[in-house]
DNA sequence: AATGAATGAGGGTTCATTCAT
DNA sequence: CATGAATGAACCCTCATTCAT
């Protein structure tokens, strides 16, 4: 049958090139921001050197103050970088005409939760290490917060209209903050015991919390 | 009837006294401990330094290095300390002969998961700051992983009793996985949006889910 | 006749430029050693500080450790400078084929190791120094005892030639070995007391050992 | 036959006594003395702390600084022990009425100046290292000249009382200074290399040079 | 007199940022 | 635009000195 496929992402680093190349500001934007995204999952939020990022890109030590306005302004967008990727995944799901029934949005919504794309260990370990600091940092509080009730609305939204589907009166204000509480904690799971939390008994968990929720769902 | 006390803690700054002191090396890194965590919570773990955690200790500059081995030695106390006091409150719990049943030891465990105590914001900030750099510090991720493990056994164990009690037959490995991620998801949420969440409803959702887990507990 | 020329030295301080600027990777490091060497003379091997060093050579705080692997990396190759410059000079001088005679060559040698580039001020108390800690520094003392040997070497062999030239019998490597303890014994001198040991005093005192050494050379 | 002796020195370390005690203050001040000598030869001048040097003396913190007058003063003092000692030496056998003649004298000299008691490797090591510091230290400066002055007046009339016994005619100021600059030499080596220069093949080479400056002594 | 915990100035080093090329 | 050498502020840490015990 099909040959086993690597899973490629856009977080793995590309091959280099020795020659200077001038790019759009965006390309170089963004290869910045992915670099960022390694290096960080690499060596830590608090370990993390403009002079690593700008090696792991391959590029040279001076190009992230040309293209941001110094290292706090890359890691900012590094963070919403991530957060906007996640809210448009939810949103393209939430608002897709493809699905007739709120229960299979649903459905949709936690594999794309626990898709490869979204649970890959890079972008996890870039969320929490912004979570940690958030708590310390408005910036990264805001843009956490924002993603978060985004995040939130929709979920809220979408276990009103499966509650609705089954006829199950449900309060979707705090089964949506369960709901959205119990995958931050699988996440983190995921990041910090792999070798226990897989994505498949993640997904399982969640069934069955959901499951839980809706009384057999 | 009681005046409504100002709640204490441990981790709140005392008042400085100008003279020289000799004290206990134990009492030095105790105090050096709760500086370090609020200026954890304060600064953001990759902003901490020791200037800043000896001024908050209102002690001079070279005694962090005195009484640890280093700012690394400092910080991986700090952690041990956090989950330590955690372990051990819920090792009191599950082992207190006072509750005659399971369930009201379940009970007495979400008390404590969402006491004051437990879920001060200084220390919901150090474990998350942790729990942000854990990817890519092997010694926070065993520190860490050995916290949760043991938790885990725990909340297995009482899960197991608790079903037993019920009469219901339940995965005491998915269940306290499930759990344990819904109680990681609701501290993140009391961190980052206190606004949102308060401790109150966070145990109500987390009964919510308890409920949905053993069918009407 | 000539007129009184101000001595010149690789080691006195150049005129600085207040302007950023960059320069090749070996004549930045070649002017750290000699701020370096400077500041061994002017301070003593124990006393000298980075800070002291770049601010000699007129640069940042920072570029000692951009140029060198850091303190002790600069202080070894501060040595290396001194000693390599010694031994080449002694080794263009054996191996001149201007010189007939090997007492010729004898000759020029005395002259060269009191010549005012050899015995300059910084220079000895760079030297002594060095061999002041080597005792207790491995690298030091291996780095010294290589350029000792080779300076050994040579010395030897010149002195097997001078005895054959003149056919007088002696032990080369007793012989050197006194020469070279003479010489350095006289540089000792020259560093602690100019005021009692001038280079002309010193190269007389030379040769009234190498007279007695050789019986009327 | 005579069992083979372990040469004991007063440097050597001695055995420590975990009591506080209190001794006489010109005790103290030759314990912390001999203990800086020690630790001198092991470390080095520049790397020489307090710290060090009282764990050495099995003595407290604090006590260097209540016995002298600080670091400085300490180092200072032990210059100065040193050089009294060895100056004191040379007094005595240049003043030992028990030498008839002037060559019977010189001859103590040279056996006093690699006797296995000033030869020995920490005294060796801490005069070169003040030595090497001294061109930077005026008080260093002070002491080594004033020691080597007061060496050079007790030669000089020896190596004249010599000439005139033998009927030589010499010059005994610039002999004086080759020998005492040949013994300088020769200790360097000692200490640098005492697998090339043993004390045995020292005195030889003293003697060789006498040899060639007395003509056939 | 003796101890050793506490202090704080100053060291080496890192690294975000600047800027000549 | 892109580079990377140069800068200098700020970090961690050491250690001479002080002082409560």
């Amino acid at each position: 049958m099909s040959a086993r496929r690597v899973p490629t992402s856009i977080v793995s680093k590309p091959t280099p090139s020795k020659k200077r190349q001038i790019l759009p500001r965006a390309v170089r934007r963004e290869q910045l921001i992915l670099a960022t995204m390694r290096c960080i999952a690499r060596l830590g939020l608090s370990s993390v050197t403009l002079s690593q990022v700008t090696k792991e890109a391959g590029l040279s030590q001076g190009i992230a103050n040309l293209h941001f306005a110094g290292k706090e302004d890359l890691l900012v967008e590094t963070l919403r970088f991530v957060t906007g990727e996640y809210n448009r995944g939810q949103v393209q799901i939430l608002e897709d005409p493809a699905f007739g029934l709120a229960s299979e949005r649903l459905a949709a919504l936690v594999a794309f939760q626990f898709s490869r794309s979204v649970t890959e260990e890079t972008k996890m370990a870039v969320w929490f290490a912004f979570y940690g600091e958030a708590k310390s940092r408005p910036t990264y509080k805001t843009i956490c917060a924002q993603a978060d009730a985004r995040a939130a609305r929709l979920v809220r939204q979408l276990f009103a209209d499966v509650a609705q589907e089954l006829g199950r009166p449900i309060d979707p204000v705090m089964v949506a903050e369960g709901y959205i509480a119990l995958i931050d904690g699988l996440w983190l799971s995921l990041l910090l015991a792999p070798k226990k939390m897989t994505r498949a008994k993640a997904k399982r968990v969640a069934w069955t919390h959901l499951n839980g929720v809706f009384l057999s769902l």
